[in-house]
DNA sequence: GTGGTCTAGACCACT
DNA sequence: GTGGTCTAGACCACC
């Protein structure tokens, strides 16, 4: 058996980012806060701070402007995608936990319109 | 931000049998391996494997008889709920995630109604 | 015939301190010994003092709370169940042992109400 | 604290024997098995089971008769007697017990009037 | 062989 | 400082 480790920092506080980005808390085109405050809001290092950035970037969800800082994509249509590949993601993970109990995709189905309340 | 740290080996060890009970990889009233075995195959230390038992005692889904070892519940009604807990588990999860994207329960069921391949 | 064998250790402590929160000498809410103090208090190992606490949580008559200590539970009512577990247990255990004797609930009582001096 | 030792095995064998006289298991002039024959019945050491014997009759509960073998006493006051100090050991213990729980023999009647089942 | 108990001492996370 | 986790190894009781 494999065991588990924690994920490392940056890309935790990538992922927190994400979802902001996802659930509307931050705005296209939004300012993020500079390296060095970041770093202080989330008791990082500046260096990783500037990973968290840098992973943001190569995945089109932030902009870094020279002498700017760095903003939210204004790019709506990789926002948008953003949303469905956590969507996607989410149901994935449910359908993947679900498998081995020999349900599939038509018993989440059932299951989610059931009275229950999950 | 909170970070995440490592799950304690015991829970993941207990996590990966609950899985096998739930998917019925392991039968009610099956002989699990005893403690110092369970040390060899997950290579932890016997007073961990204790642990492991321990947790899934508690939760009444083992039964340890001393000098024998520790078996499955044959419990199943027992079983099923724990089946029905792990299936709301995930989709309870699911719906976590799905919340802040601004998608509900409804939203969930079209999405695994359509034919994207998740 | 089955021989008795003491009773463990941590069982020991454990039914000491219960006696104390039932008896009141330990109030709800107080604060009980660390585990490396009750370990010298008791001349016993840490993680034995540990498995104490455990299992008075398991009663629901401590409460542990991280980096801060184990506590006496503050549920009243659960004290108040104590007291009368603790009451009825003396009570099945004397009716037990006068059974055999022939003697009834009934006697038990005209036997407590008789002069003599038990 | 003191912690508890288990009690001589010849005193548990008294005590159990002790038990069946005071109910009737064991008849006033009752032959008991030999010193042999104990031993095999309660694995024990032919010499522990003279311990038993020897204790037994100290407390005036058997005649050991040479060539004949040991008896259980036909002095039924003794008998008697022995019924009497096995109920009030009994019930002395209970109140032992209800007294740190601030609990009179007056609440000891109380509670065993009571309809509660004990 | 099994699990249950106990000791000894390490490291980590939280407060 | 606290409790939580993990390791290492001992001895006992039960089957």
């Amino acid at each position: 058996m494999e065991y588990s480790t924690t994920a490392p920092i940056w890309l935790q506080v990538a992922t927190a980012i994400k979802a902001d980005i996802a659930s509307g808390r931050l705005q296209a085109g939004e300012k993020l806060p500079g390296g060095r405050e970041m770093a202080v809001q989330f008791s990082i290092n500046p260096n990783t701070a500037a990973r968290v950035y840098r992973e943001l970037e190569e995945e089109g969800l932030c902009e870094t402007r020279r002498g700017l800082g760095t903003f939210v994509s204004d790019d709506t249509a990789r926002l948008q995608t953003l949303r469905r590949e956590m969507a996607r993601d989410a149901i994935g993970a449910m359908l993947k936990k679900l498998a081995p109990l020999g349900l599939t995709r038509a018993d989440a189905v059932r299951l989610l319109q059931s009275e229950e309340d999950f």
